[in-house]
DNA sequence: CTTCTTTATGGAACCGATTTCACATAAAAG
DNA sequence: CTTTTATGTGAAATCGGTTCCATAAAGAAG
């Protein structure tokens, strides 16, 4: 049998207040029942059962993270960005991911929010609904959405800012290399995220002076066989350049590029989006747009964790939006050494 | 104020014990009431609360889910196989990470044990110490270790065949391309797997009657920088095969020996271990050694599940070994194509 | 030497469910 | 027409803590 709250106030001859005072440090006890009552936790590794302190203090100190996958290493950082100030907190973070059936988990998620398993909630869910949205801004604990622009709610959003690195890359392909004729390969059409990428490839194609071309546009699907697919279109419309909304598929257009036996960075231009691990691995490495993954996943951690100690003030929904860099590397015909 | 099965229990005009009976499906109820329960529930969203149902049914269906890291892609799909089965059986994932201070981690996981907030534990942590494996023996609830070798206790154990893996991968060296000096870098001296592929290659060796050359060894630490650090003691011992302990290393080899303009799979073969997802990647692409992560993960959720399950039968420890495959590309030497 | 604080402690209520037990009623069996 | 047995329900105990409240003793102030 474990040992309980009870257990150790027999022993100690004291009550179970006096106990829950030595080990919470609250109110009044004296030196010699604290020295003892600590002894005896000590000798028999008393733990107090979390599941009787979650419900008399009604919090959990687990906060929720739900993501849409972690196979690549993409989402990983996310994770590894909560975690780190979660656990600094004494906060847990409970797990959930999407991969399998999404329509099945965000139901899973929906709940989770009102079970009082959690004190707090951070979603990514890219493709996420109107319908679900609506279910999550009811919510009672703290949610922040990432990825997902969300309005007029109670809900924190934080961003990237898609459209500014999407503008970037533009610019740097036609400042740099002359390009005119970029490729731009979506991701799919629900994908907040592509939709601003693509604006901002348009909006430097518009600040240079470049007609937009929509045969230029191919839509892809955000994975590596949807970039091989798309590299067909692109060329038969004339691209110098491939710009792919993610890095998946731009690896996908390399190898299919490979596979024609036309090679990337010298004679077509090739651009990702997101600065995933491997990204400076692969030949050739890849000119992309990196995105602060591990600061979103301790952003949204601290976002949380603030709503929840500042439960009573009142504050607007906040949304912020982290800016990304540009990472030139050689598959835009650059050259750089190995080392960036 | 959240809807509580008192408040249900009120408007349905029943007591609580009923409300519960509707809810569980638990002894009798007639048909009218559980409906009316049903319909009020559904009304006003009431879901319980899970502090309360933890508690009294003392068990939380969550399961601790410790890792090293979730940096990079090998974590990743231990999470994902994990969860996979968690959700399946509709048990909660708690995630936890020791990235950045192993001790204090080891602490935090050794209390999470015995806070009663979880019904079992999957614990990988490659470098835990006797003093952890011994407090974590005296766990409550069912644990599986991953990775390490305990022994003589009441954890499962899942492990991979490091041996097998790193036999045949030296084996493949020797008998496909003929190497006789073949460099080894090992992990950090503490890691079991390294330890255990060292003695693979090692009994490779033997079998092919090659000597052993201790100058062959080179110390590593699973990084990159590690195994570039590494290559210059490899090359003064005159190795023309380099077959690294994991692939981080691996490919910390093949910049190195870019750099120093040797051309890796051509002049030197180069062999990781992992498998992980960028492996196939690189150029040239790595010939490593599969690990089954995401079968780990599966397999020792559902241990986990099974002991929770069958809690009064006693069984004695079990301890799994998965095997590997080896995966030939090209950094050996061989000539595959790009599909693989 | 009272009176007012401050300190120390135990008893009991409470958190929100589940579950045991007792009891009542209805249906089946003898 | 009794006696079982099956069905339906509520009151109360329970899970293991925290916290409010009453009370007592000790110390400070007047």
């Amino acid at each position: 049998m474990k040992t309980t709250i009870d257990d150790i106030a027999k022993m100690a001859g004291v009550s179970k207040s006096t106990v829950s005072r030595a080990l919470n440090g609250t109110g009044y006890i004296s030196k010699e029942k604290k020295k003892k009552i600590l002894e005896l936790v000590k000798l028999h590794n008393y733990v107090p059962d979390s599941k009787a302190v979650n419900l008399s203090k009604n919090r959990t100190m687990t906060i929720g993270l739900v993501l849409p996958s972690v196979e690549g290493p993409f989402y990983g950082e996310v994770i590894q960005g909560v975690e780190e100030v979660l656990s600094e907190n004494r906060y847990f973070t409970l797990f959930m991911t999407e991969s399998n059936a999404p329509e099945k988990n965000r139901e899973r998620y929906i709940s989770l929010i009102s079970s009082g398993r959690i004190d707090g909630i951070i979603i990514f869910d890219p493709q996420v609904d109107d319908q679900t949205v609506e279910k999550v801004m009811k919510s009672e604990i703290p949610v922040v959405y990432l990825g997902e622009d969300i309005h007029g709610t109670n809900v924190d959003t934080i961003l990237v800012d898609n459209f500014n690195g999407a503008y970037s890359m533009t610019e740097h392909l036609i400042k740099v290399h002359k390009h005119e004729r970029i490729a731009f390969i979506t991701g799919p059409a629900q994908s907040f995220d592509s939709v601003e990428r693509l604006r901002g490839y348009k909006y430097a194609l518009e600040r240079y002076g470049i007609k937009f071309d929509t045969n230029l546009v191919c839509r892809g699907d955000f994975t590596k066989s949807g970039g091989k697919d798309a590299v067909e279109k692109c060329l038969s419309s004339g691209a110098t350049a491939i710009f792919a909304a993610n890095d998946e598929m731009a690896l996908g257009v390399i190898e299919e590029l490979e596979r024609r036996r036309i090679n990337p960075g010298k004679e077509i231009a090739v651009a990702g989006f997101d600065d995933v691990f491997w990204s400076r691995y692969i030949r050739p490495p890849l000119t992309t747009v990196h995105q602060p993954m591990h600061s979103i996943g301790k952003m949204a951690a601290k976002m949380i964790l603030d709503r929840i100690n500042s439960r009573d003030i009142v504050k607007s929904p906040m949304r912020i939006v982290l800016s990304t860099r540009l990472i030139v590397r050689n598959s835009c015909g650059c050259k750089t050494d190995l080392t960036n």
